[in-house]
DNA sequence: CCGTATTTGTGCGTATGTATC
DNA sequence: AGATACATACGCACAAATACG
């Protein structure tokens, strides 16, 4: 069956030395983008230029799209182009979410870590949080909580609310990183929270919201600590509900603890 | 985007058109991994095995691989074969690493934020961290301790102890999120690093890693936290030297705020 | 509203390099 | 060294989606 012939001909490479040799072609797109200056949203080339450009087969450019764009580096619009991507940590997301797939136990484990580090960063924030929440932003996040109650009381759920919220209370911080993770750890969340056991209480969980505000409100950053620890307690209720976590009230200090065993 | 006008099998695909249709390849071989109970390490068919399975080209088959690839989901050996990925955050290291390359100004942006947060999650588990770390894994630390002032004698410098010294540090809170976080936060750091002017006190750099450790020793929390700030000071200081950063000191409580304005 | 151009998506045959036995 | 199995790579033809005249 092998059709072993015709030796020259199919691909008339007269050399195509590559010239960044070394270099694979996704370095090479990457090292592209670096040098023309482009800035997320800016259009890319299409693929078969870029496969002129670099002397490359379509193939191979496509397949280092696949990798950039799973790495939002770039985003493919079909039978449109390519554009620079938004460099988010969808791809984390994904890795993450897939990873409690695989496993039950590590499911379980994942989730546990997931609220620990989140209610970590935030309660690590505290101090920013209080010190640079302005009446405005602390306003947009009431008008949230109220949608959360009202939602609660038809008993229809507020996600995209408790998103905002959280994504809110970062945003102020002034660190984009952790808007990110945020955001990001909250996705994971809310992909394995289908494939939990139980129900959490609605309208307990928009009081939660509402006490760190309050707390924000106070200016009383230690307040503001117990209460994000008290809002994720539910949570931690209702997964496997695991050890550590030094619950709340502490006040003074750190307090932020928790980290079960393993 | 309604509209949905029979696919019209341009192939010669008599059927195809399985099962799970409307599944993109990538989410198909997802779930070919979850539904065989595969795990990190396990064999995965070959391209041209998952090709006939899914019913679909190689050329589909391989681009997905490549997105399965980044994302650490599918890890492939070059004339061997595929395995399932360690799913670790490597996805993340690129994409943030990337985003730090994108802009020069922004790129000052970015580190500020990865090292607030890196000091943030290592502040925040300040007390678990002495109330769980073990006399073996202090030695062990302090052995690392060691090498970097040996290297720094030499003046060497002790990227490796560096990692393993703060990889040690999270490992103890069983945390392996935070591991993960830290292990990928230490790598696109590194990879940024390069690209910074000035150059770092090897010998302060040990001596603060030490004070961590006596810190730890000492079984006292809150030196711990200011020994950790103070180990990112000059790091700090060696980038843009931002605002923000409430320095150390203030011992009681809290205190792992930062995160400068923008 | 319809056609057409552009661009990405898909399929397939085949050639080449590389690792394992 | 040879054989085999596999991933890697190239090139082309066509399908599908989007934009614009």
């Amino acid at each position: 069956m092998p059709a072993k012939k015709l030796p020259a001909e199919h691909g008339l490479r007269t050399d195509a030395a590559p010239r960044s040799s070394g270099l694979s072609v996704v370095d090479r797109i990457k090292e592209y983008i670096l040098l023309n200056r482009l800035a997320p949203g800016d259009p890319m080339p299409t693929e078969n230029e870029l496969s002129e450009q670099l002397a490359v087969s379509r193939s191979r450019v496509r397949e280092a799209m696949k990798t950039l764009s799973a790495l939002d580096i770039v985003e493919v619009r079909h039978g449109y182009g390519t554009y620079v991507g938004r460099l988010s940590l969808t791809a984390m997301v994904e890795s993450l979410a897939f990873r409690g797939m695989l496993d039950a136990q590590d499911d379980q484990d994942v989730m546990a870590d997931l609220i620990d580090v989140r209610q970590l960063v935030e309660t690590g924030l505290a101090d920013v949080i209080v010190e640079r929440t302005t009446p405005e932003v602390l306003a947009s996040m009431r008008q949230l909580t109220r949608a959360m109650h009202e939602k609660a009381a038809r008993g229809e759920g507020f996600l995209a609310e408790d998103r905002e919220f959280h994504l809110l209370l970062m945003r102020v911080t002034g660190n984009a990183l952790a808007v990110q993770l945020t955001g990001a750890f909250w996705d994971v969340h809310a992909i394995a929270l289908g494939a939990l056991p139980g129900t959490t209480d609605l309208a307990q969980t928009a009081d939660a919201h509402v006490a760190v505000l309050d707390a924000i409100e106070a200016a009383d950053s230690g307040l503001l600590r117990t209460a994000i620890v008290r809002h994720y307690a539910p949570i931690r209720d209702r997964m496997g509900s695991r050890t550590g976590t030094g619950s709340g009230a502490g006040a003074n200090h750190g307090d932020a603890r928790s980290t079960h065993g393993k």
